[in-house]
DNA sequence: TTATATTTTTAGACTTATCTAAAAATTCAT
DNA sequence: ATGAATTTTTAGATAAGTCTAAAAATATAA
């Protein structure tokens, strides 16, 4: 079954919302994340129906089907092979390469992507420590936790990050907080939900909202 | 001026068809070019010339405005550094790539196509021949001669093609006749427009249709 | 040079993805 | 559990790019 980029890239957003919450996707979230008015969201989800990706009923929210959640995964396959490939070869930062990738994505060609998986030997994981689905959508899912849900003491890697934009990407990167770096957690402040964490031999506050953020595989 | 992606796809077969006709364009050679109708076409121009990247009065054919130019230039830098990596790093054969390098130019950003112009090291040419137009849309046109306006005699080096079709492409391929050979003409036979040509230290026949769309730098 | 053939344009319609405004269904709070 | 707030859907409209059918302009040939 054919799929046109906007059908996609409802398809991509239905994906991850429902993976952030866990639970059916309601109209009104995909009008946000996709910035379109929620009339314009039922429209589409009729047609997504349809063509059984996902399972719709009037006022119920959506959840994929099989092939929907197959198309989803083909399309973050795409995007994070991209963005290897936009920050390992064309030296671009890694907090440049979302908007890029977002275009490149719909590029539609399995032998394209598997040769370019290829050419970039395989990685396992996205510039933002994002898992990369294998040719046959099979993704492997590592055992990461936000900083906040980790208790004193406990140290780990960091793999990833929640949030993908631009300032906060710059944030880290300006801060040292880069994948791979290990850090251990020294102290939790109930009062405004900061951390400070041990890291390069020394100790730095973070926020509570990039305690949020960013992930540590233990 | 933002460019939609069909408008793109007008802009460049306008310039194709004025490079090879070297005359003002037909509504009805852009039709058959695009495989659109005559009444779509001539919708567009109407837009194009609003934009101001077209000159177009009716009935009379158009011509490429400098801003239109412009932008047709850019995207064929792109459509042929596209094919550069398909072919260098991707290991593609060379008549399996327009297709790809057709979706790809698309692909609007300034930064992206100088980084992959550096990171294939400024290609001077796609691997069909062609030239590759600079960041600053100058494009170095080579001397070059299909083979049947050559003498005999006359020898040089094999440097692109006319046509890009997969079928002829590899048929080049096939009998040997692929970009950086070495060819004199030996023979040409006025009856069928065929021509002998010594390639590889063997003489080879070629017939009227690739003698037209085999170009050779002298 | 006038009739015929060809090319190009106009007119009106369709599809996709979007919008606004208003109606309907659901959820929430008292 | 019922009235208010919120969410979702319906109805009708718009823009981009395409189509067919028919009209108008241009080119060609006797």
């Amino acid at each position: 079954m054919i799929t046109s980029y906007t059908e996609e890239n409802y398809l991509k957003a239905i994906y991850h919302l429902h993976h952030e919450k866990n639970a059916s996707v309601s109209t009104n979230s995909i009008s946000e994340s996709l910035q379109t008015r929620a009339a314009s969201v039922t429209d589409m989800l009729k047609k997504l129906a349809d063509k059984g990706f996902i399972n719709y009923a009037k006022y119920q929210g959506v959840t994929l089907t099989d092939s929907g959640k197959q198309k989803a995964i083909e399309i973050i396959r795409k995007h994070r092979l991209w963005e290897v490939f936009l920050v390992e070869k064309l030296n671009f930062k890694w907090d440049e390469v979302h908007d890029l990738a977002e275009e490149l994505e719909h590029i539609n060609s399995e032998i394209l992507i598997n040769k370019l998986d290829e050419f970039l030997d395989f990685p396992k994981n996205d510039p933002h420590g994002d898992p990369i689905p294998d040719k046959n959508g099979v993704l492997k899912s590592q055992e990461v936790l936000p900083i906040h849900k980790l208790q004193i003491g406990d140290a780990g890697i960091i793999s990833g990050v929640k949030e993908h934009s631009k300032g906060f990407l710059q944030y880290l990167e300006k801060t040292g907080l880069t994948l791979g770096e290990t850090i251990k957690i020294v102290d939790k402040i109930d009062f405004d939900g900061s951390v400070i964490i041990n890291i390069h031999q020394k100790e730095q506050n973070i926020s509570r909202e990039v305690a949020k953020n960013l992930l540590i595989a233990i």
